[in-house]
DNA sequence: AAAATTTATGCAATCGATTGCATAAATTTA
DNA sequence: TAAATTTATGCAATCGATTGCATAAATTTT
């Protein structure tokens, strides 16, 4: 039984066994120069007295920490809690730690979240910028001090860091694309802050999309708000009273395109017949909703995954990220009831 | 500029300003006994020289790690991604940093996971308890060490661990009653492992309704399943083949109740009017699906607040975790069309 | 049997911040 | 002006694990 006075030291367990703690050390991780009974000796004595290693003193020493560090601009959101779950199978799994902090959507905290990441000495770090963050400064300590950072989702174009995202750009243009092959003229798209590459690339999407057949970009149809259910309940009432009504709405998350189809649906608006509904994202409610909602399908978690086994590799000298300095990962349009007018 | 080459310390300050470590050390952290003019310059120069304090060596001499650790099931899910945002919010707003890890519903990995725990030197550890655990053991050496372990949601009755949680049974029992009050007589429960509290209590509340309404309690109408949304549907199918066909459905999460009803929708059963069904949660499809889903609400990201604040607090002394042994918070019931056959 | 090599272990410095105790300097009180 | 007090700073040990270098012991080679 552990006593419960006091932490046991690898010279606690030196001292029992008449060694030194260098011994102790070695044979504690199986360090080759070490005799084989001597060893099962320190790790059968480690286990009686409840050792538990100090990483902190370990961390000081070898001067890295095993954390990975990830700021995200919200942790409750569907996309993202798949995305973290992701991450921290992969962490885990290369016994790695996790610490995560949300950015709550603004640079400022976002600021804050980098400093004290830099100050817990995390060995790399992913990040999906915030909605308003308009440089990525705060980032630059790390790369001074050669910790690799990797952008996800949200990213900002730099040769510095490497990214992983999916080519919203295509996306978006198959989105639209699809809309216009359903026979709508006037499609309206909500979306968000310009400065981050999801919305804007999805942006040109529906613009290049729009180009192909014809029709010309009108800004009225442009809807930029901070996509959440009630903003979009806000636009879908703009949305009706537009006139002519538009044919078709394109949102850049589901969040949005089910709270407008509720909206819309209330006020005897036919989906798709009226209007046909696409949105971004796979979410699970796109499968609730009536009629069920066309979307691009997104792996969260893969992309989670993805992102911690690149950072983690490069940290242990399997890959050179600049390299694989970007990565694209696939998305799929699912048409589904909200867009198929036959 | 800040040197790329090197990490700054406390030393390289003391240094160029002929001072010592100590005074720096001090200055650093605003302790009194350093005089003002000195403190602005160490304070500036550490700016200048872009000093970022160690945190490993902190730490270790003050013995404790500013760290909160979370173990929960699963990251992904609507209710638990709420529960770390909120408590994220408050474990960052009182400068302490957040590990997590998921045990993916299982014993062994959360074993893992409060290992690695330990070893990280957490100040204190927020748990939600794995499906299928059966002893909490695993806890122990945290006790041991004075480091305080809170569950929330998915508790362990022990005398040691404070707790958080809602009144399950309380809650169950309403829903039951409203069930029956709506005219229903013959209630299907769906619930998870009877280890968990959670699911426990509710099957109790369930249980006390039908006996206050004197209905004898049917074992046939019970199913326990993983509760995912894929035996949901498989559960949905036993249901369609029971004779007589039950009128009521009472799951223990909207995964769950949302899958039912498609099911269940698709077999042309007509809900309210032949069964009526209730959740529990109030995930955002809750309000998504059709009929709108009757369910407890049950805040998530409150619940997260409340359980680090109340750790955070025990740490700082400025409360004692025993005094406060359970905490129960608020849930309601929410009638929504689902149920509601006037 | 001596020399060379291999194996096993220990010594002691190091990582960077903290803090009790001592002391010097400045200020107040008697 | 001397004594007492307050203020400011430094010294040096400490937290616990790691690791380069040295050395002792065992084994192999000549």
């Amino acid at each position: 039984m552990p006593d419960s006075g006091k932490e046991i030291t690898i010279y606690d367990i030196a001292e029992k066994l008449k060694v030194s703690a260098a011994t102790v050390s070695r044979a504690l991780k199986d360090h080759p120069r070490v005799n084989k009974n001597t060893k099962k000796k320190i790790i059968k004595a480690a286990e009686e007295m409840g050792y538990r290693s100090n990483s902190f003193a370990s961390n000081l020493r070898r001067k890295n920490s095993n954390i990975i560090g990830v700021i995200v601009p919200r942790l409750n959101s569907s996309f993202m809690s798949d995305v973290i779950a992701g991450i921290e199978k992969v962490v885990n799994d290369n016994n790695y730690n996790l610490i995560i902090s949300q950015s709550l959507e603004t640079m400022k905290k976002e600021i804050s979240n980098a400093r004290a990441m830099l100050n817990n000495r995390v060995d790399g770090l992913l990040v999906s910028l915030a909605y308003d963050t308009t440089s990525i400064e705060h980032f630059e300590p790390f790369i001074k001090r050669n910790i690799p950072v990797l952008f996800f989702d949200r990213i900002f174009e730099h040769e510095q860091y490497p990214q992983i995202y999916i080519d919203n750009f295509k996306a978006a243009y198959e989105v639209t694309k699809h809309l216009l092959e359903q026979g709508c003229k006037r499609i309206v798209h909500i979306t968000g802050n310009q400065l981050r590459n999801v919305y804007a690339e999805r942006l040109r999407g529906y613009k290049k999309a729009l180009e192909e057949h014809q029709i010309d970009f009108d800004g009225q149809l442009v809807i930029i708000n901070d996509l959440s259910a009630k903003e979009a309940a806000v636009a879908a009432e703009t949305i009706l009273q537009m006139d002519p009504l538009p044919d078709g709405i394109f949102t850049v998350n589901d969040v949005s395109a089910v709270s407008c189809i509720q909206v819309l649906k209330k006020a005897g608006i036919k989906i798709p017949e009226q209007i046909a509904v696409a949105g971004f994202n796979n979410d699970p409610a796109a499968c609730v909703i009536e009629p069920n909602l066309t979307t691009v399908n997104y792996k969260g978690y893969e992309m989670g995954e993805v992102a911690a086994n690149m950072l983690i590799n490069h940290l242990a000298n399997r890959q050179d990220l600049q390299q694989t300095h970007s990565l694209i990962l696939r998305s799929e349009l699912i048409i589904r009831e909200s867009s198929r007018r036959k």
